[in-house]
DNA sequence: TTGTTAAAACTACAACTGTAGTTGCTTGAT
DNA sequence: ATCAAGCAACTACAGTTGTAGTTTTAACAA
């Protein structure tokens, strides 16, 4: 688990994210149109499973797969690296950047705020 | 420029976003040890040029290179739709999740709010 | 029990990426 | 004028990724 995935690879490891165990088949029919050929989702998992994202179980004739890795975690391995080196080695700008972009809005920053600071009285 | 750059081709537009104009050697000059070869750099600068994101002028015997898109750019093209597909397509969960990772402070947060309010002012 | 189906395994291949050797051109130094 | 240095162009190659055809195996249905 060296580098950060694709594009294709990371839409399926949202899928199996989202559905915590999955079989070949249930991740190509959550994913959109137009869907890859079911061996493309297949080998795609298995090389995703050779790279150490996924586990497997074996059910016979099929595997069923999931994650070996938290969205979280790969999220502060792979994703916050790149957003600070984009911003400077600072989450504060990361985020000053989509407030600005008005991607959040200052009620949301408020509630935020009111969050952290409620979870840290506790 | 349909797809997210590789980390390697990701590190070469960070500096040259940071160098504004640069020839292979200057970016070769800012990249961190072990330095990749001449060749490398020069030959990946050439592949981000014909995709796109690089442009240049003719010096002569070299090529001087900028980038042709900026990295807000970048970051709304292809940065934010990863973050919000991780998060539930919602840049508030994105902010929520760093802020719970102690990645941004409650003080950090406030400035951004005051920040963005005092903007709004004007 | 034989045919059908469904899935993985195996195989294949093109495009892309990372890397760097070789060649050739331009320019500045004798 | 000749030579050396530096750099891009050209070339090459291995590893990765996206895609899917072909083969094999297992299970189920008639």
């Amino acid at each position: 688990m060296k580098k950060r995935l694709s594009e294709k690879e990371e839409a399926l490891m949202q899928v199996i994210w989202r559905l915590e165990k999955a079989f070949a088949k249930d991740v190509r029919e959550a994913l959109p149109n137009p869907k890859p050929h079911i061996n493309t989702v297949a080998t795609t998992m298995r090389r995703l499973a050779d790279k150490g994202f996924l586990i497997y179980e074996d059910f016979g004739t099929t595997y069923r797969y999931s994650a070996a890795i938290s969205q979280k975690e790969y999220t502060n391995k792979f994703v916050k690296p790149l957003l600070t080196r984009l911003f400077g080695n600072s989450m504060k700008n990361v985020v000053a950047f989509f407030a600005e972009q008005e991607e959040v809005s200052v009620e949301e920053l408020k509630e935020i705020v009111k969050m952290i600071e409620k979870k840290n009285r506790k």
